[in-house]
RNA sequence: GGACAGAUGACCGAGCGGUUUAAGGUACCGGUCUUGAAAACCGGCAAAGGAGGAAUCCUUUCGUGAGUUCGAAUCUCACUCUGUCCGCCA
């Protein structure tokens, strides 16, 4: 949510953002109605000061006869307030100056890229015909069991997708982010808190019967963790960091067929949140940016930065640095991360102040992928090898055993024995009546199958 | 799922139809004292909106929504959430 006195202050600012970002936001008729809301607000006020004099007073009859006038218009202040919050809330976040102007992703400017492609004596797979044959990426069945848009992770597979989700935890933790698990279901109160309702509405599952949804990334669960709460000044920067399934409807996906996982109905993601002074969001924006490539640096996957222009933002961005991984296959880069500036947007709408010198104002939030499957996809892809194997970077081996390669022979099983009498004389030695005890039928039963 | 209790400002907590203009405490901010700090003392301090150049004034909010009343934190109803006990359960 915008603060509406500066949208009063600047409206040719607001009209501009909003011819920049293509939306369809009427700032005239959002000023009409204030006007209106403003001008019922005072008479209400006033009327509601005469009852509060009467009623100290104890004149009844007076009191009796201003009443139905005040509940009248109550009603129409209530049904403009209403109206009033609605459109206000369909205005989106200021720009930052240094925005591109564009229409879409096309139109993003690269500002950095690191590393250098790895060049294929060989035709590169894709991740998906990747995993596959060596039995780590399962869509096929994940299509039978739920439908498309989901992918089982399977043996190295879901060894490696949490090697690489702890160490980029493990790397956060270490740069001072609080790690959560949170629930990954969340009221419609967090979801319009966080800016994704009413703007994302086609994108979330509800779950039926009930109010509450999945949620669509761990950034609604986390800045709500805060919601209608006054920090002491002292407590920022909160850092909060969180690993969570993410849910996403995807509507009309199919026309966008891209293969493989990248537009999927649910994938792991790693998010750093950040509530921050107003003056450091700057700061803070670009060190979870340094997080992300310090991620992709020491995972050796080559990627680059965009600076996200006016038409591809969401509504609550102020500033959005996309990275881009490489992915050989696609011969593209590709979307892996957003790190996004939301200013004090999602916390005006979430009600997230800081008390500084005993004034109350709303911090900032930042908002930022450290890491998701996709990255994980994009690491198979470079790091692939000529007869199908996966070289598995250094950095993520101490959290599979040292292990170097992911190749079909390296999934031999090792199936530990137990001693099965051991186990099951607990139940011989402990003294009780068991069904056979009771009845005949059931231990002759038992007995005859034995003797066969 | 059942029974009982509860929800009050950043936090704790009193109030249970009109001196609440929400007591008191903690925290916080300013000051006195002090070499400096602590302690003590004095003062300030709930949130949100509106009018005004300003001083200031007005309104709303005691979990949420409706109702009773000239007047509701206080009474009635519904709902939500929390706690305790019972039931079920990974």
């Amino acid at each position: 949510m915008i603060d509406i006195k500066l949208l009063k202050e600047y409206p040719e600012m607001f009209r501009a953002y909003a011819s920049l970002r293509g939306s369809s936001v009427d700032v005239d008729h959002l000023l009409d109605v204030d006007a209106e809301w403003r001008k019922i607000n005072i008479i209400v006020d006033e009327q509601r000061a005469t009852m509060n004099n009467l009623a100290k007073q104890k004149n009844i009859e007076d009191g009796k006869k201003i009443k139905s006038e005040l509940a009248k218009n109550e009603i129409s202040l209530r049904e403009l307030e209403e109206k009033r919050k609605n459109l206000l809330d369909l205005v989106e976040n200021l720009l930052a100056p240094e925005v591109p102007i564009g229409e879409n992703d096309a139109d993003n400017v690269e500002i950095y890229n690191w590393g250098t492609k790895p060049s294929f004596d060989f035709q590169p797979l894709f991740h998906d015909e990747l995993g596959e044959r060596l039995g780590i990426l399962d869509l096929k069945r994940a299509t039978k069991m739920v439908g498309s848009g989901f992918y089982y992770w399977v043996g190295d597979g879901a060894r490696l997708q949490n090697a690489a989700f702890l160490f980029a935890e493990n790397l956060l933790i270490d740069r001072g982010f609080i790690p959560f698990r949170t629930p990954i279901l969340a009221k419609k109160a967090s979801l319009y808190g966080t800016g994704y309702l009413p703007f994302a509405q086609d994108e979330i599952y509800r779950i039926v019967n009930s109010e509450i949804s999945l949620i669509g990334t761990s950034e609604q669960s986390l800045v709500s963790y805060k919601m209608d709460e006054i920090i002491p000044e002292d407590e920022l920067p909160l850092l909060y960091t969180a690993s969570t399934p993410c849910f996403r409807y995807e509507a009309g996906a199919s026309s966008r067929q891209t293969r493989g996982i990248f537009r999927v109905h649910q994938f792991q993601k790693q998010e750093q949140i950040i509530m921050c002074l107003p003056e450091e969001s700057e700061y803070w924006n670009l060190f979870c940016q340094k997080n992300i490539e310090d991620i992709m640096q020491e995972l050796g996957i080559p990627y680059r930065v965009v600076l996200v222009c006016t038409g591809d933002m969401g509504a609550p961005g102020y500033k959005k640095f996309d990275t881009e991984a490489w992915f050989p296959a696609f011969n593209a880069y590709k979307e892996t991360h957003s790190n996004s500036n939301l200013t004090d947007y999602q916390a005006r709408r979430s009600k997230i102040r800081y008390k500084s010198n005993n004034k109350n104002n709303f911090v900032h939030t930042i908002s930022s992928t450290a890491l998701t499957d996709r990255v994980v996809i994009a690491l198979m892809e470079n790091n692939q090898t000529s007869e199908g194997f996966i070289k598995i970077p250094k950095i993520l081996q101490k959290y599979m055993n040292g292990q170097e390669e992911i190749c079909p022979h390296k999934q031999s099983r090792q199936i530990q024995k137990i001693n099965y009498l051991e186990m099951e004389n607990r139940i011989k030695n402990t003294n009780y009546v068991s069904i056979s005890d009771k009845y005949e039928s059931i231990r002759k039963y038992f007995l005859d199958s034995n003797k066969s």
